[in-house]
DNA sequence: GCCGTGCCAAATGTGCACATTTCTTTATTT
DNA sequence: AAATAAAGAAATGTGCACATTTGGCACGGC
């Protein structure tokens, strides 16, 4: 019973240095999610290439797969851009995460216990503790966390992903459309929806999240112009071995930083 | 040189003969939907190749991205195959759709009109006419497209889409766990949530709603297994001029007693 | 001086060939 | 005779090279 293992089957593409598909996908992902690649980033598949030190078709894979989901802007013949979202995506996606919490709200009500309160208090104290502290990157994280409890409580991966899709959209949203101070979700309307939800009490809890959604929507303001290049190399965090510093895109319009982005036309012309 | 010249007409000449990506992608995410792919069901990327007139890589293409969408299931090394649906995929589908279309109700009181009622109350009497020819082909498809007609009526592409990816999934499990005789929406039950909606009386149609769905879901019974060989020439309709007869993909048992592949088109490689 | 046209470089899309993994079949041993 | 392992076949994954398209730039005409 001699197991052959003779063989030898030197991984290649073993985890040894060029990182898995999943990982360049999570890579990418993440940066667009926090914001460091920001809206109208060009993604140029050979860079990328160098950048993760995998092949071209790897990367040409992972990009596919980020057009699919509508988390890159795929043009034929042109690339993978970072979109850039609308004054009406903006709207949607807050919009389908009120109609979606508003179901949520629902159904948690039936599923509700002591438990779940308990969490949800221990989360708003977090949250309250970052916002004392002005500290708004983790603010900006714990407000989407709050919705994503919720979500999570009812158990169903449906749900949870599709309200993850949503976050990832507002993410970048966030990064393009900033508003000026404050922080993103007011700790005290996500409060009063647990305290509707103590009480047991539907109707208000669907109000009150309603209000929120319309409150956060309206502080959201257009600001700034993200089309400049991007230090890719620098985002992903390669620096151990980079090999020639900096990898940068071509700068493609160096005077187009408008002090307002007023939703011109993607492509100069 | 002068681009205007004579070229070979091989591409771009839009989808002429060589179908393209979207197209191939949408007839087998069509398949999928219309249950003419059963669940179990392998998709081999040559026979497929052949099937379409294109490269293996293309189909490659398309079958990732279905991959992506969770709408394959995709086994490293070993292929794409329709996803045989557990009986958890099945609840959660079904309450992700039911808290949904709660939130969905929530928020068509407020754009609610008599427009609307009427378009809705036009697709009852469509559902009543196919019910009571026992079509049931267009009894499905219907029941489905009550349910996309509220959520589309909110005019929102974000919720629109995630009602149409829940959809195509319960498709797939109306062909694996198929009533027995029954049509699977009852009409009644719509013209209910309708009716509520017409009473503005959104407790009501969150609770009929609710019941709906419980009923749908527990008519849906275990039934059949539906790992049986495909023919995918006639599924795809790929085979009036030119294909002679099916090709067929490996026939397997279904308990996976293989015998050998009975391809019809000899591997001319 | 401005605009249209044609060429060049770069980036993307595609086909092909090969490597790798898995499944099937067959033969050999206990 | 049954079980197991080795060999062979088939299907998938990946890298590479080439074709095609796009955008920029320069030159010349109006």
């Amino acid at each position: 019973m001699r197991m052959t293992e003779a063989r030898t089957p030197r991984r290649r593409t073993g985890k040894a240095d060029p990182e898995t598909d999943e990982a360049i996908y999570r890579a990418i992902l993440r940066a667009i999610m926090e914001g460091k690649l920001k809206a109208g980033t060009k993604l140029v598949e050979n860079p990328l290439a160098r950048i993760f030190k995998v092949s071209r078709e790897r990367i040409r894979k992972v990009l596919h797969r980020l057009g699919a989901e509508r988390r890159l802007e795929m043009i034929p013949n042109r690339g993978a851009r970072v979109p850039r979202p609308t004054l009406d995506d903006v709207r949607s996606v807050y919009e389908a995460h009120r109609v979606l919490e508003a179901g949520v709200l629902v159904q948690l009500i039936r599923v509700l216990d002591d438990k779940l309160l308990t969490r949800l208090d221990a989360h708003l104290a977090e949250e309250r503790a970052a916002a004392n502290r002005a500290d708004r990157a983790n603010s900006v994280r714990l407000s989407g966390a709050f919705h994503l409890h919720l979500v999570d409580a009812l158990g169903n991966a449906d749900l949870s992903r599709f309200l993850r899709d949503l976050l990832s959209r507002s993410s970048v949203m966030v990064s393009v459309y900033e508003p000026a101070t404050q922080s993103i979700c007011a700790v005290d309307e996500h409060g009063a929806i647990v305290d509707a939800l103590r009480a047991r009490d539907v109707a208000r809890a669907i109000d009150v999240s309603r209000e929120h959604f319309l409150h956060v929507e309206a502080r959201l303001r257009l600001e700034k112009d993200a089309s400049a290049s991007e230090d890719l190399a620098a985002i992903f965090g390669h620096g151990s071995d980079r090999q020639s510093g900096a990898v940068r895109l071509h700068r493609k319009s160096p005077d187009r930083r408008g002090t307002r982005a007023s939703l011109q036309h993607p492509e100069s012309r």
